[in-house]
DNA sequence: AACTATATCAACCGCATGCTA
DNA sequence: TTAGCATGCGGTTGATATAGT
C-alpha cells in the first residue's frame, strides 16, 4: 500500500505514525539533527529511527524542538509588532515571524488567532482591514471606548497615511495606472514631487500621533528638524552629490558632526542622536528608490552597517560608498516637517524602535513593488 | 463532582514555490 | 520547456486544558 502523506509529494511509506510526539521521538530526532544536521527531511525519518513521515519531522523541528525557540507569554513589544506587522502584511506569518526573533510563524499564528484578532475586535477595531467599526461606540462602556477608540484612530490614521503613501508612490512611478488610466502627455503634466517626501511625512507622522504635519513647510533645499540640525540640500551638483549634516550651534561645518554623503561615506567621531535620525531618513529616501528600481543598488548591508553603527555607538569608517538616489538632485519643493528626536546620545530602545520602523517601511514598499 | 463551553496550540493537509534534471 | 521532487506556507482540525455553571 502507498501511502502520501501530507501534501506535496513528501512520503511514500507505510503504516506512517501520525499525532502528538512522544518523548522518546523527540529524543530520537533531536540527537539525529545535533549529530547530522537534518539534511534532506524526505529520507531523515527512517535514519533517525522515527516512523514520521519528513514533512512531520520538519514540523516538529520547526516548531518546538529547535534550541532558539523561545516559548512563553508574549511581550507588549512582541504584540505591538504582530499588530502593526499584520496591519502591513496580513496573513504572512512567516514575514511577520522573521521579525520576531525565537517566535515561529505558527505561534504567531495561533497567538493572532486566539488572542490578539479578539481584543481588536473588541476594541472595535476590524482585525482584517485594521480600520475602526463603525458601531464600535454603541458597545463597551463610554470610558474604554474613549481609550481604544484613540488608539484605534491612531492605528488608522497611520494605515491611511501608509495607504496614501502607496498610492500615490505608484501614481508617480506608473503614470499608466492613474485614475481610469487616461492617458497623460508628458509635456502636459506638471512637475511630480518625489514621493520620499511622503514617507517622511508619514514617518513623522506614525512616529508622533495627534500632531498635524500635514502643512509642515520649510525654506526649499534645507531641512530643519528640532531647530538645530540642518540636513543642506545643494542644488548645483556634479554627477555625486554632496549631502551635509551640520549642527547649527557649531560656527562651522567642517569642526562638527558632519558626514560627507559621496564616495566614500565616512563617519568620523561618536554619532549623535541627531546624526543618526538624519542618516536614517536619507536611508528611508533610497530604500524607497531602491525598491522600486528607481536606482540600482541594495541599502542591506549599508542598514547592517548602521545597525552596527547604532548599536555600538563608535566611530566607523565605511569603505563601500552609499550612492545617492537621482531625486537628491532636485530641488525640494514640500519638506519635511519638524521632528522631536531623542535628546540623549547611545543606543537605546528608541533605536531599536526605529530601525525596526525603517525595516517595516522597507517591508511594505517591498510588498507594494515588489 | 459532573457536565458543558470555550480557549489554546500542536499537528495535519493541500497548495504554492523553487530547484534541478 | 517541462516534469518531478523538496520544501515552505497558511488554513484548518482536533486533542487537551481551563473556566463556567
Amino acid at each position: 500500500m502507498e501511502v502520501k502523506a501530507g501534501g506535496g509529494g513528501w512520503d511514500n511509506v507505510v503504516e506512517l505514525k501520525k499525532g502528538p510526539w512522544t518523548p522518546e521521538e523527540d529524543h530520537k530526532l533531536l540527537q539525529y539533527i545535533q549529530q547530522h544536521g537534518h539534511g534532506s527531511w524526505r529520507t531523515l525519518p527512517p535514519k533517525a529511527g522515527l516512523q514520521r513521515c519528513g514533512k512531520s519531522c520538519r514540523l516538529r523541528w520547526k516548531n518546538y524542538l529547535r534550541p532558539d525557540i523561545k516559548r512563553g507569554k508574549f511581550s507588549i513589544q512582541e504584540e505591538q509588532t504582530i499588530i502593526q506587522l499584520h496591519a502591513l502584511l496580513g496573513n504572512r506569518w512567516s514575514t511577520i515571524a522573521a521579525h520576531l526573533p525565537k517566535r515561529t510563524d505558527n505561534e504567531i499564528k495561533n497567538y493572532w488567532n486566539s488572542h490578539l484578532k479578539k481584543r481588536l475586535s473588541n476594541m472595535g477595531i476590524d482585525p482584517t482591514t485594521h480600520k475602526l467599526k463603525n458601531h464600535a461606540f454603541v458597545c463597551g462602556r463610554p470610558h474604554d471606548f474613549a481609550n481604544l477608540s484613540h488608539m484605534a484612530q491612531w492605528e488608522t490614521a497611520r494605515l491611511e497615511a501608509e495607504a496614501r503613501l502607496v498610492r500615490d508612490s505608484k501614481l508617480i512611478s506608473n503614470p499608466s495606472t492613474h485614475l481610469l488610466n487616461k492617458p497623460t502627455t508628458a509635456a502636459a503634466a506638471p512637475p511630480r514631487r518625489p514621493p520620499c517626501l511622503d514617507v517622511l511625512k508619514v514617518w513623522a507622522w506614525t512616529n508622533y500621533p495627534g500632531k498635524d504635519m500635514s502643512n509642515a513647510t520649510t525654506p526649499s533645499g534645507l531641512l530643519t528638524y528640532n531647530g538645530g540640525l540642518q540636513l543642506n540640500l545643494s542644488d548645483n551638483l556634479g554627477p555625486i552629490p554632496t549631502v551635509s549634516l551640520f549642527d547649527q550651534n557649531s560656527s562651522s561645518i567642517t569642526n562638527i558632526n558632519s558626514v560627507q554623503v559621496s564616495s566614500p561615506w565616512t563617519v568620523n567621531g561618536p554619532p549623535s542622536t541627531h546624526y543618526i535620525t538624519m542618516i536614517k531618513m536619507m536611508m528611508m529616501m533610497m530604500i524607497v528608490d531602491e525598491v522600486k528600481g528607481i536606482i540600482d543598488h541594495d541599502y542591506s548591508s549599508s542598514m547592517d552597517q548602521i545597525h552596527d553603527m547604532i548599536m555600538t555607538n563608535n566611530p566607523v569608517d565605511y569603505a563601500d560608498p552609499l550612492w545617492i538616489p537621482g531625486f537628491m538632485q532636485q530641488g525640494f519643493s514640500h519638506l519635511p516637517p519638524r521632528i522631536n528626536v531623542p535628546q540623549t546620545s547611545g543606543p537605546s530602545d528608541n533605536y531599536v524602535f526605529e530601525l525596526l520602523t525603517l525595516m517595516r517601511f522597507k517591508a511594505l514598499i517591498a510588498h507594494t513593488f515588489g
